[in-house]
Formats: C-alpha cells, structure tokens, sequence
RNA sequence: GUGGCUGUAGUUCAGCGGUAGAGCCCUGGAUUGUGGAUCCAGUUGUCGCGGGUUCAAAUCCCGUCAGCCACCCCA
C-alpha cells in the first residue's frame, strides 16, 4: 500500500463539513467587505517567492518545494498567497480598472516544513489583499473581516497582537541600534540568537528562550525609532480599532518572518494551538508591488490557516442527512422507485437508493443511517394500488397517495438546505 | 535539520516471553412490509518492516520506515 507523504492530509465527509463552515463563513465576509475572489496558481516561478518574500528568510531558504520545467526554470510550490497575488495584480494590470483594489483567496499552501500539530507541508489558507491605498482605515478593515470570520466561526478567545516594523528608511536606524544593544551582550545569547544577529536582527525580539528573555525585557523598542508618518499611520490604526471595539494588545516585540512588511504588523493568536500559536497574521507592504515590477503600489492583507481555525473551533459539525431515502422490495417495485429519482432530484431533494436490499427493515435502518428526512415507500402492495407511502422518519408517520398525484405531492415538500449549522 | 514518544482488527486501545483480545463500527437475527433503544450471533489482523537473542518474540535487543509532539520557523 503507498502512503501519503509527510504532512499531506486526506479530507474525508466527516471534516468536510465542518471545513465547509469555515470557507462559507470567509468567503461571505470577504463578499460583504466588497472584496473580490481570485483563483491564482499554485504554482509560480520561484522568482515570485525568492524575491518577493526575501532570499534570507527561512521559507525561501529551507522551506519551499522547488521543480524545474523542461526548459530548466524554477519552479516553486507556492509557500504563501501574497507575493503570488500581487504578480497577478501587476500582471493584469488591475491597477487600471479601479484606484482600491480589494481581493481574496483560498487554497493549499506548501512549505517544507516538519510537521506538527497545526502544521502541515500541504495546508490551507484563505486570505485578503488590498491594494492601491496607505490610508490606516483599510489596515483597520483588513483586521476587523478576520475579526469578523473568527466571530462568525465561534472563536472568540483570541489576542491580536499589534505592532508597527516602520518603513525601510526609519527601520534602518533601529536595527543599527538593535544590534548595538545585542553586540554588547552577545556572550549571554543562545546559539540561535547568536546567528540571528548578523542574520536577521529583528527577529532577535523573537526569541522564546528563557536565556534570552531579560535582553530583550530591555530591548530598544522600534516605536521609539520609526519616523514622524509611520507613528501617525500607526496611531491612526490603534484609535479606529479602539474606537470600534476590536480588541488589541500592544505588541512592540512583534516581528514577522516575511521581508515585504512595512508598518502595520498583526497576528491573531491563541494558547490553544501547542508551539503554533498564529491563526491569522499580516500586515502592511507598501513597497512589494513595485519591487515586483508594478508601479509604486502601497498595499495591506493578511491570510489565516484553515487547519488551525479547524482545530480551534469546538465540537463537531452535524451533517444535516437527506431529505428522501426510497424503499422498495426488489423487481418491478425497484424499477417504479427508480422512475421517481429524477423528479426528485431536478427538483433539488436529496436522496437515496439501496438497489441490493429488499428487506424492509435493512433500508430503514440505512434510512435511518443516512439521516433520510422522509422515506418513500413503493412496495409490492403500493405498487399494486398505484400509490406511494411517504413516511416521515421524526414522527413515524406515514401516508400513502396515489402515484399519479406525486408531483403534486412534491410541490408541498420543501428542500432542506443541507447547510452546516447544526452542532453538536 | 535536531530531539522525545508511539506503531496490535476499519477505528480507539488492552496484552509486554508461552495458542492474538475488548469496546465502538460493520453484517445478520429477535414471527415472514417499517428505523432509532435493548438483547443475541458473526466477520475482520503478515501485532509497521528487516534482522538478532531464545526451545518459544506482538512482548527483549539492533536497524529501518511511518505517525504524533516539541525545537527552528510559521498560517
């Protein structure tokens, strides 16, 4: 038997539900903020990603699945939607149909990591880009639709953590001093702080380690470093969430993994998600769609980890079973059940058949399996009568009716809408 | 890439040197055309794979593969 590959996960009906409440419950907010869907590649050229997100990051360097084409180009499984999203924008040239431009996706993701819980090679993501605006209101509306998804979804204990990184110009200046501050001390830095100083030096803010905690206690903090416009967007930001309820924790630690962030950083976080502790992050980059050969293009989004908001959300998710299961003893009473499936099911019911079972009792145990809501019975005697027998599975009720009255019969029936809200 | 733990029926797991087990699921039955509860019966396994120790290995040892969890990093 061949196995799946590491990391790689089936989705089988008994998920299926429930994932199915997370992309509706996105996908309807992303539709009420006006913002539009995008079906992009899942594959790029590793171009898209080694430029766009940064050649030293840890998901360029070590984490992506590459392939080459048979003319010899890279190719890359895409780690990520955002640097593929803003090579569609541009190459569309969707700046010139309006001045904002507010997109959304979801899809499978790929990243060459180990995994663990909540963390997978091949994983899900939906997330929302804006482009064409530096106004702070739409890094406020970026946050408050994942806000308003984790709300519609059930998860409410969470802490968005809030930070500004500064522009390229002003956090020049703050990690010359960041890494003053650490030179000074590197001897009582752990292994991996060690490399991060010539490496990536914000990300020394990031470290858990408890050798590393008091260091940072007294770290410089960027806010007191970034420029007069990059502390006025911020502030901005923070009194339109504070004015409209979303609450937010100040984060002046956080650092992302990604090169293209400017300014505004932001990640949803949980205690209930064991070493991940991310369910939704972004932030603001101003400068990725001209980097990426656009013109000058400032731009904000975010994405969340389906699997994680899976795991989040307690309990299960009922599946809501079938409106007809047909019940018949085999014969010419299974050929008078099959005529009645296609007015069933162009009239949109669901249904069922067991074509191999004639005993009355072994399909109305299936039926009662299959969570049928109704059960239409055409037996021999219904057969001989010319009628059918529909017998309602909650009550135990049942009718018989002549068969030349069945559309009729249908027209009272209403269809249950088979969504995925009942939950246990 | 590094570390820890775990691989036994479809599934959750017990057994931890002496003939492979249980619950759930599944299948059938409890007067022949009626589900859910209960009861009864039944099916299912190269005990992850390869080697070693032993009269004897699911059980002990070594290797290997897989999974989970954690580090790193991230959604």
């Amino acid at each position: 038997m061949i196995s799946k590959p590491p990391g790689i996960e089936d989705i089988f009906p008994d998920r299926i539900e429930k994932w199915n409440r997370i992309v509706d419950a996105a996908r309807s907010s992303f539709v009420s903020f006006n913002y539009r869907e995008c079906i992009i590649p899942i594959m790029e050229f590793a171009e898209v990603f080694t430029r766009g997100l940064g050649g030293a990051t840890d998901i360029v360097t070590k984490e992506m699945f590459t392939l080459e084409d048979r003319g010899g180009r890279n190719l890359a499984l895409r780690p990520e939607g955002t640097a593929s999203l803003v090579r569609a924008y541009v190459e569309n040239g969707e700046f010139n149909r309006l001045s904002t431009c507010k997109f959304f996706y979801h899809g499978p993701m790929f990243r060459a990591e180990r995994p663990q819980k909540g963390r997978l090679r091949q994983f899900n993501q939906f997330g929302a880009e804006m482009f064409g605006s530096i106004d702070p209101y739409y890094d406020f509306e970026i946050i408050l639709v994942m806000d308003t998804i984790a709300r519609k979804l059930g998860i409410m204990d969470y802490t968005l953590l809030l930070n500004s990184i500064g522009c390229p110009e002003c956090r020049g200046g703050y990690i010359k001093v960041l890494s003053e501050y650490y030179l000074e001390k590197s001897e009582s830095l752990c292994d991996d702080c060690k490399t991060r100083l010539n490496k990536n030096p914000l990300r020394l803010l990031d470290c858990k380690k408890e050798k590393c905690r008091p260091l940072k206690e007294e770290a410089p903090f960027i806010r007191d470093y970034i420029c007069e416009g990059c502390s006025t967007h911020h502030e901005k930001l923070q009194k339109l969430l504070d004015d409209n309820n979303v609450r937010n924790t100040d984060a002046p630690r956080l650092v992302r993994g990604l090169d293209y962030y400017t300014r505004t950083t932001f990640e949803f976080v949980t205690d209930r998600l064991g070493g991940q502790n991310a369910f939704a992050a972004g932030g603001r980059y101003d400068n990725l769609v001209e980097q990426s050969g656009g013109k000058s293009t400032p731009a904000v989004g975010f994405a969340a980890g389906i699997e994680r908001l899976f795991l989040l959300m307690d309990g299960a998710v009922n599946s809501a079973g079938i409106d007809f299961y047909l019940v018949h003893s085999g014969g010419e009473s299974l050929n008078a059940a099959i005529k009645l499936i296609p007015p069933l099911t162009s009239r949109g019911f669901s249904m069922d058949i067991d074509p191999e079972k004639t005993s009355f009792k072994q399909q109305m145990k299936k039926a009662n399996k299959e969570n049928a809501r109704l059960v239409l019975i055409i037996g021999e005697d219904e057969l001989m009568e010319k009628k059918f027998t529909v017998k309602e599975m909650s009550s135990g009720s049942q009718a018989s009716y002549g068969l030349d009255t069945f559309d009729e019969y249908l027209k009272g029936v209403h269809v249950s809408a088979r969504r995925h809200e009942g939950r246990s």
